[in-house]
DNA sequence: CTACCGTATATGTACATACAAGTTGAGCAA
DNA sequence: TTGCTCAACTTGTATGTACATATACGGTAG
């Protein structure tokens, strides 16, 4: 008798479960009572209960006292093959991130996946309680937009535990060359040059710069800024690159520009703006004085956002992924997932942003 | 003895566990043995047995045959009191459903759950999907804006069997009266009076209307927009009620609006939109002609999108809670599951919206 | 027909006992 | 000291009983 290493009421549950495989006993069918079991088996109830405690436990039973004992629902028990993805996200609601989710969501969704969303607001501390909850139930893989990415990775250690837990992550927006694995991001030194180069060629030789220096984002677009500058030969006025934090955004560049404008003789042609909302943001402070745009002062912003054709003068602005972001992320992490390849760097991405030329800027007038 | 209600094997766990959350008892300690346990509190072995039986499926016990019962380290332990909420949206993406999205994601991680998020992109099928993929692992509770409100409820059955499963759930931006569920709703028909009425009072009498007729939002606008005119008993000329559907959103009201804008002599003197992004659409048809918003045309939105802001023209618009909504949204369904009143209709909130006057809306001149 | 009351039967709680099986340490023998 | 046995613990399995409590159903009084 070899079957009597497994205790009874192990058997009893083996045999019960093959019953529900089998189909003999189909959902909300009524199980056969306790005492019946107990006597058909040849063993005490008690037994008999503590084989049916944990079918309920697991859920593949309910009781009811007075009532019996039934087969549990289908979508209560075989719970099993959907599989839950995370994203961390800064700001949720903020400007183009709600298109990132928007792709990665259905690109999830289309292939069974479930999305958890999380936002961190820019703070360390929530990400750590982000990534807690998160990781509370089995996740099977995690997107990450990081915070604060100019002061380096706060996180850093709790990220390598998911290594450790070989939970499949990649990073998007922002990359970490000490961490190993796949990015995804916009070739912001490339868009700031672009901008640059754009108005440069358009004859303006004046341009002043507006950038968000506290993250990665904002430097590597200065950067090309900077870059098309020397490569055109053309001076770069130190006081014409403005940089401010995010806690800044609503006041230092609006008074800078405002500012800026009122030196009638050493005014700027043109305006490269950390993003879309920065952009619109200075077309106001523009409306302010007697000037205008495009013809005083033309304008370059940045993402492509909805915010960029809702104004009266369109911006001219350099486009992002956003959607499509989102999508590739998701596929390149199930990729990730189906084929155990938790590291993978060489699979990230490096999106080129292109030049969308609308109304806000123009050929400089040559005098 | 009022405490004999409960039985002794959950008053026994009771006591240990508060042993746990007050620290008398640390990870890794040694429980007491079944039978000291069982002297102690005058009980027979079996039954301490049941309750550290619980314990131990819980994760906060675990057991080693020959050595003892010892307490579980924390990341087993609290794996289990986090728990998550789903939103079903119709667009993630769009407009104001991120800024709800946020509310409600903020309220949720401050109270330590997690947020399952899906979209159902306005389609039936994929809503009964999204439905499928969500409860396939534990869930607390469900926030739902529905889709395609004003052509009935499609997906009732499905969501009867929430009530079945005794989750708890709640609508946002719709009222179903045949679900026994709290609903947070904005109060169109008021918002569409307000719109209307406000017009009414700075003069103008030839005033049309753009509303979507697909669903109850736009429906209700309508409804109020049409009480203002009989109330102030300005005639309501049907050639300036423009309805449309959610498809024909991009052509039908602009080409709508150049048409009237081309009769000269029965010209509108105001717009009223079923939200800004059609307002912001409108202010641009609007400028192909010779007139201008607000001198000759005013013009009022709806939702106080940030579109609303970022024109040149400032939009006149109605208050939408947004942040708010998601906010209650998540804080009404945490009560309900904290509670266990899983039917509560009575719980539901309207939102009042209120004018906000801005840029696009002026006095018409009494000619 | 309705309201009420048993009865039968189901699960829920509680206790007692017995033995199996794994762990530990004391104590003894080589 | 080393290696062994064994007693004394622990938890695991199994069975027995008893009573409480919830449900369904049939019969009876009104």
């Amino acid at each position: 008798m070899k079957e009597k290493q497994m205790p009874k009421y192990l058997q009893l549950k083996q045999e019960i479960l093959s019953w529900l495989h089998t189909g003999r006993l189909k959902p909300n069918d009524q199980m056969p009572s306790e005492n019946e079991i107990a006597e058909q088996f040849q063993m005490s109830r008690q037994t008999v209960r503590q084989t049916f405690g944990e079918l309920e436990q697991e859920g593949w039973l309910y009781r009811m006292q007075g009532k019996g004992t039934f087969v549990s629902t289908p979508q209560t028990q075989k719970s099993r093959d959907v599989q839950t993805i995370g994203i961390l996200t800064t700001y949720i609601s903020d400007y183009i991130f709600p298109h990132i989710v928007r792709g990665a969501e259905s690109a999830l969704r289309e292939r069974g996946y479930r999305l958890l969303l999380s936002s961190t607001d820019n703070d360390k501390g929530k990400e750590k309680e982000s990534l807690d909850m998160m990781m509370s139930q089995p996740l099977s893989g995690l997107i990450i937009e990081p915070t604060k990415s100019a002061e380096g990775n706060p996180n850093l250690s709790y990220y390598l535990s998911l290594d450790y837990l070989h939970i499949p992550y990649l990073m998007i927006n922002e990359r970490y060359p000490e961490m190993n694995c796949p990015s995804l991001v916009v070739d912001d030194e490339e868009g700031g040059f672009k901008a640059a180069q754009h108005l440069i060629e358009l004859g303006h030789r004046r341009i002043a710069g507006f950038f968000k220096t506290d993250d990665l984002q904002g430097i590597n677009r200065l950067k090309g800024f900077i870059r098309a500058h020397h490569h055109y030969q053309i001076p770069l006025l130190p006081e014409l690159v403005i940089h401010y934090l995010t806690e800044e955004k609503r006041q230092k560049p609006y008074e800078s520009a405002i500012t800026m404008l009122g030196q009638a003789d050493e005014r700027p042609t043109a305006f490269v703006c950390y993003n879309d909302e920065i952009a619109i943001h200075l077309l106001e402070a523009v409306r302010t004085t007697s000037l205008q745009v495009p013809q005083d002062i033309s304008l370059v912003g940045f993402d492509d956002s909805s915010l960029a054709t809702a104004t009266e003068v369109k911006l001219t602005t350099l486009s992002h992924p956003k959607t499509e972001m989102g999508a590739d992320a998701a596929k390149i992490l199930i990729d990730m997932i189906q084929n155990k390849r938790a590291n993978g760097s060489e699979m990230g991405k490096v999106y080129k942003p292109e030049l969308i030329v609308r109304e806000s800027t123009i050929q400089v007038s040559l005098s």
